[in-house]
DNA sequence: CGGCAAAACTGATATTTGTCATAGTATTGC
DNA sequence: GCAATACTATGACAAATATCAGTTTTGCCG
């Protein structure tokens, strides 16, 4: 069995492209490119045009805007078996955010032919792509109103819950080890802020920190801090 | 022609449901129900499991959620034509954020059957559902870099902004008039520094107001603030 | 291994924003 | 028309956060 092809591709369980058919899916196959991107290296840019749509296969990209002060706000995080750029592809538009990788990835490109042909004729297909927007728009909307009406330090014990989904190691580090700048920016806030409110959570034990490493050594406390308590 | 028909109803331009046979519109329209809402009255509240859409066909409505803080945030403001409601009949979830009008209104209650089975059969119609909500995640995207990127005052400035596309009267003032704390929850601020922040603009010429009555004196000038200039 | 650049950290200070208290001003209902 | 109630306004103060300037630590590359 060839796993570079999309039929086998197990990642495909996780988004929209399960609701393809046979043939729609090789389709997708023979015209995808697999591509891999280092730490850093950058997949679109807010402003680009996009001729297809990105199928994470492993690692993880940052998703952000820059706002007029000059600062990098991240709007989410995509890892495995999240597609990229749907939306612009889907409204006709020109990329309103930036991807960059934060870790080593493997992607696959594909051409947005393949799905916009699918979206016309594949009423599944076009439901299931559906849904997942109606799930991420409830996403945005509770990033909304957490950013504007929760204090920075809930916001960053927010963010180290989130950071902990994108996995753990033996020793319970997060897997994705994101720069304190890089957490500002999902946070919103500038940089040496997030460095005092991590120091401040690491003396009271709710985090641990060794070097770049971070993990939660209190998730109880952690949670009830991100609501209020 | 019966004007309280689907078929004939000129707000379905403006809305996903133009792509809609006439069929389908039939089915809707026989199955639907007009509401008439005094500013004040919800619609539905977060929570709520909603049983169809509501398609409005006059007047505004603020939708919010409530913080843990308790704080109102409003998320978005829904006028003619829009249809409140879908994302969370889409997703199948209860509703996340909450209605209420804050102008007198006309809604149209369509139950989830007639939307649920035309999302499944009819591609057309399912993709312009799709395309109107990438475009409003790509609002909410914006929303996200604006509540933790500008200040309160950038804020104000682009609320005002937004504000001014519900209409003037013709001496300039908007035809919605919100109060000040409502439009404290639409920046996530305090009613208090929203108020401030009002009389500010007022002196300084930006915007102007009689009672409850606002409107913009300088575009050009609260353009450059809300850009940061 | 040493050197260098980037990242992490710390302190001092300025600015922004929230909170609380209080008073004036509209609106509404009876 | 008047009292009750909600909304707007303002001041004083406290808290949160940003900014700037500088230091230390870390990781990496030749």
């Amino acid at each position: 069995m060839n796993e570079s092809r999309c039929e086998n591709c197990i990642i495909r369980q996780f988004n929209s492209l399960r609701a393809m058919n046979k043939e729609e899916l090789k389709k997708v196959s023979d015209s995808k490119i697999t591509k891999k991107l280092k730490k850093g290296e950058p997949l679109f840019e807010e402003g680009d045009k996009l001729n297809g749509v990105y199928c994470v296969r492993n690692g993880v990209s940052k998703m952000s805007k820059l706002s007029p002060n000059g600062k990098d706000q991240i709007v989410k995080l995509a890892t495995k078996g999240e597609v990229m750029g749907q939306r612009s592809v889907i409204a006709e538009e020109h990329a309103n955010l930036s991807a960059v990788a934060v870790s080593d990835m493997e992607v696959c490109f594909i051409p947005k032919e393949s799905i916009t042909t699918t979206l016309h004729t594949n009423p599944n297909f076009t439901l299931e792509v559906l849904r997942h927007m109606a799930h991420d728009l409830r996403e945005a909307d509770d990033v909304i109103v957490n950013m504007s009406q929760k204090t920075v330090k809930q916001r960053i014990a927010e963010a180290f819950l989130y950071l902990q989904n994108f996995g753990v190691d033996d020793e319970g580090y997060f897997v994705l080890t994101l720069s304190r700048e890089d957490i500002g920016n999902v946070v919103g806030t500038a940089t040496e802020s997030a460095i005092r409110i991590i120091s401040e959570f690491k003396k009271k034990g709710f985090i641990k920190a060794s070097g770049k490493r971070l993990g939660i050594a209190d998730e109880r406390k952690l949670k009830d801090l991100a609501d209020g308590f």
